[in-house]
DNA sequence: TCCGTCGATGTAATCGATTCCACGAGCACT
DNA sequence: AGTGCTCGTGGAATCGATTACATCGACGGA
């Protein structure tokens, strides 16, 4: 492959020169400026980015850990993020960290070895040490969906507060009032938050969450299965289970279809994270929608800002309830969505 | 950052020695050895990826394009690829072309510009010079699920045309006659591959595919629903609809179901590519599923082959239908799977 | 005419690693 | 004792870019 020598030489200038031409750099002259255009055109030239990248260490990259890839949610929001990226300079590396806090420390390190601009992470656990080095370090970073609490770094995420309240209402309004929960893991911000969110609301309401109730998963399809068995295998059955994302209420239909039951009529359902399966799942699933898209968006500004040195601020979007069928018809007709 | 030099001070060695330890090179002595590793712990020192590739002309990462990441059978290949990089050795970095050709050349460029050792792509479009420029140069190259006729690069994917055939055999036996296809783009293997397999088996069944039962779409969501309202809107509409791919399938589903119709009773559906949620909507869809994960592993092999200097060979792998209910009732109980 | 300035260019240092080559010490064999 | 190993080590070149600094010619003003 064609190095910037070889171009010189074609060109009969020096590599200073091509570098100035390659870089806009103003005192070249028009003539030497053709001559190497030129030839860059007829070796077909390319700048070596591992090259440049050492010299001026940058690479115009970003590195973005996400906790899971198969989860719909993620992939947009992956989506989104490169799009953004790419539209101020930026690639992005992804790694999947699939739940599980060694691979997510893979990926970090992996990426801070490959000298990326800056970090974009969901963390799948309450922080190892390997972040918070890198944090301490100086690398520029922001959190996205889930955060680890403590530390100073801006965090883009939604606030689903008003929306898991609304939910709730909306159950207490169809009659439910024993209500279950799949909650996340514990180490996440996400895990811990969306149950106590829900068991306040609940409470508003004079209902609780008792023990029995808050099934322990980990936002994988599987957990969401094992624990909605064991609602289903308890004396008293919950009325209704909200998984705490949409993978583990996809692992609840699978456990409610395995048993021959249906949804709403022996068991309601209701998930965090909407998704555009839900509107054909059956029944059509009623979620809690985040602005994906959005959130995305925000968080690679917010990480640019930080790593061309400006501010870079923490962001909160609202997430909304979309209401289906899955927790049962609706007596008075509230807003209902089919999108 | 710490760099090999700082080491080197700290160890009162000089960084050849250092390098040595780094890549345990056999001579050097366990002095050296445990002085330098105490050095590299104490400073926390990681080696510069950027500064190694340079110099070695390897920089362990393979480059993976996709045609859409927000199409679940690509995420789940895009995993399965990283995992088995990752047990080689290899990182992976992957872009996501949006089923673009100029995005896919904007990714394949970036991809070659950093040098990545080798290439994994499941090409958009009939080939842009851009790609078949790289082939010629040499750049380590494997097709996955789509590729390039006429150009020498081993190609891993699955073939579905024994299970198409079975697919028509079954929509025959259910008594459907008048069968529709949304086609994926014809400037892709896959695109057009499926079309004829399709039709194949349908004149095997005395059946044809006239051209207002075959629908142009794009492999995303919104040309399936296009197509499907076309189909409905004339004046015989087909009694199934095949989508060639997953998302065509669900942008079928939205549009019979704005029309406030019902599958399979109005119309039958059957896709290319099975995924999780094909279980759970309403109806469950009939699908003809991929060895998605195997395809994504194999693929990495073959290209991990080619970088090291081995053969690396193309890889087919068989499809197999799943029969659900999207496209009736079977009165005879054939094979049906629900998971 | 001379000097200062400016524009265009080249030379060489530099980034952080790897690796070829040279060198000295120690040791075995003759 | 001299020769020829091997082993451990360091010096320095190298990868392909960027960029500080030096140089040189032209030009304008005093």
């Amino acid at each position: 492959m064609a190095s910037i020598k070889d171009v010189a030489a074609e060109a009969g200038v020096s590599v200073a020169t091509v570098s100035r031409v390659l870089n806009d750099h103003p005192s070249v002259s028009a003539d030497a400026r053709t001559r190497v255009l030129a030839a860059v055109e007829s070796l077909g030239y390319r700048p070596n980015a591992v090259a440049r990248s050492l010299r001026t260490d940058q690479t115009h990259t970003l590195g973005l850990v996400i906790s899971d890839v198969l989860n719909p949610y993620f992939t947009e929001l992956a989506r989104s993020v490169e799009e953004e990226a790419r539209a101020l300079g930026y690639s992005v590396i992804i790694g999947n960290a699939d739940e599980r806090p060694d691979l997510q420390d893979h990926h970090v390190r992996n990426l801070l070895d490959r000298r990326i601009d800056g970090l974009l992470v969901s963390p799948t656990d309450g922080g190892s040490p390997l972040m918070l080095d890198a944090v301490r370090a100086g690398t520029p970073m922001v959190f996205v969906d889930r955060w680890i609490p403590g530390v100073d770094v801006p965090v883009v995420r939604a606030d689903g507060r008003a929306a898991v309240r609304d939910l709730v209402a909306h159950l207490y309004g169809l009659g439910h009032r024993r209500v279950a929960i799949i909650a996340g893991p514990a180490a996440t911000t996400t895990g811990r938050e969306r149950v106590e969110v829900f068991r306040e609301a609940l409470q508003e309401h004079g209902l609780d969450l008792p023990e029995a109730y808050t099934g322990q998963g980990d936002f994988q399809a599987e957990s969401g299965r094992r624990v909605t068995e064991g609602f289903l295998d308890l004396a008293e059955p919950p009325e209704v289970v909200f998984a705490a994302d949409n993978l583990m209420a996809l692992g609840a239909l699978d456990a409610v279809r395995a048993r021959g039951l249906r949804v709403p009529d022996d068991i309601a359902l209701a998930a965090f994270d909407d998704i555009r399966w839900f509107v054909h799942t059956d029944p059509p699933v009623t979620a809690i929608a985040q602005p994906t898209g959005e959130l995305g968006r925000a968080a690679v500004r917010a990480l640019v800002d930080r790593i061309e040195g400006r501010p870079g601020e923490s962001v909160t979007l609202p997430a909304r309830l979309v209401v289906r069928r899955s927790c049962g018809e609706s007596p008075s007709p509230v807003q209902r969505s089919t999108t």
